[in-house]
DNA sequence: AATATTTTTGTTATATTATAACATTAATGT
DNA sequence: ACATTAATGTTATAATATAACAAAAATATT
């Protein structure tokens, strides 16, 4: 199993996963002769920056607010979709947010983690979870394409009495 | 693994089960005391007479031409709030949309199979898919509390050559 | 280098989904 | 019958997302 479940879910040095993580996603793009433009790579640093996940109208103001020029919401959401079409982002449907996907070349299987008191999401990667999924869909002849598996719960930080972040 | 796929998935007689859901529908809510109202009761019916999710304003169209009335938005999303707190519907996060629950009381995974062709939406619940998440969860310390499960693919019977429905 | 082509971004407007707030009506309990 | 609670109606608006077209920037072609 793959995640970044501890990381994410403890202190610890989040700018030195920020710069590993656009470093990563600068090689990928360029390994597959698409553009992360600034727009793109801004809003996958605030992506990244963040570890809960963030609406587009949030990244509409952090952006705003960095450029110091209003941004309309085409610029986010087609950054956005850049992101998700290069897997270098995930959408997490229930709360209509994004996050940073932490393991953007491996196969993954789209498992998020989602701590309902301090909105932090981790990310796993499960061959098992996979294969079971599969499993179950071949039994019903249903032909999986893809999934969006997001579980709900409190994390171990706040479990731990932790109040928030 | 308790299922609906195979019924979904078919041609089916799909009065009887809509018959048979009401009446379950009606003695649950009954047994729990709450009152499934007739605005409620109509949505019940429409999800459960469309075999694929419904949005809110699709429901909203098909209960203002069953009424002759124009109905408001807040009347539709009261009845889905109250479906979904009584387990009788579901919420498709990432279509925003709406399907009727084929088991209601039994304790289940939402676990959906959503047909990109014909939209159609099955249901599992499984044992092993819980267990299995909720193992990796407690592995990190994360204590679960609900899940949303969405795969995505082809239904069988869209497979087989069928174009629509 | 100049031009054509493609890709990306800017801009305006608007569609879609969802909820807040308060008035009214209906159901239930006393 | 009256008080209380629950549900619905009504109006307005918030939050999320996209369509359509113009402008600019990057890339390819001559």
């Amino acid at each position: 199993m793959l995640t970044n479940a501890r990381l994410v879910f403890q202190s610890h040095d989040h700018d030195r996963s920020l710069v590993a993580a656009l470093e990563q996603a600068v090689a990928l793009c360029a390994e597959r002769g698409v553009r992360l433009t600034s727009a793109r790579k801004t809003v996958l640093k605030l992506l990244w920056q963040s570890r809960s996940p963030l609406g587009a109208y949030q990244l509409q103001d952090q952006m705003s607010k960095l450029s110091g020029k209003s941004i309309a919401p085409p610029t986010v959401y087609r950054a956005i979709e850049f992101l998700l079409e290069q897997g270098l982002a995930h959408r997490i449907h229930a709360l209509n947010a994004f996050i940073g996907c932490p393991f953007p070349n491996s196969l993954h299987s789209n498992v998020f983690l989602i701590c309902e008191q301090c909105n932090n999401v981790a990310e796993i990667a499960d061959a098992k979870i996979n294969q079971l999924l599969k499993d179950r869909s071949e039994k019903l002849n249903f032909t999986l394409r893809s999934q969006s598996i997001e579980l709900f719960g409190i994390c171990p930080k706040c479990c731990n009495g932790d109040k928030h972040e």
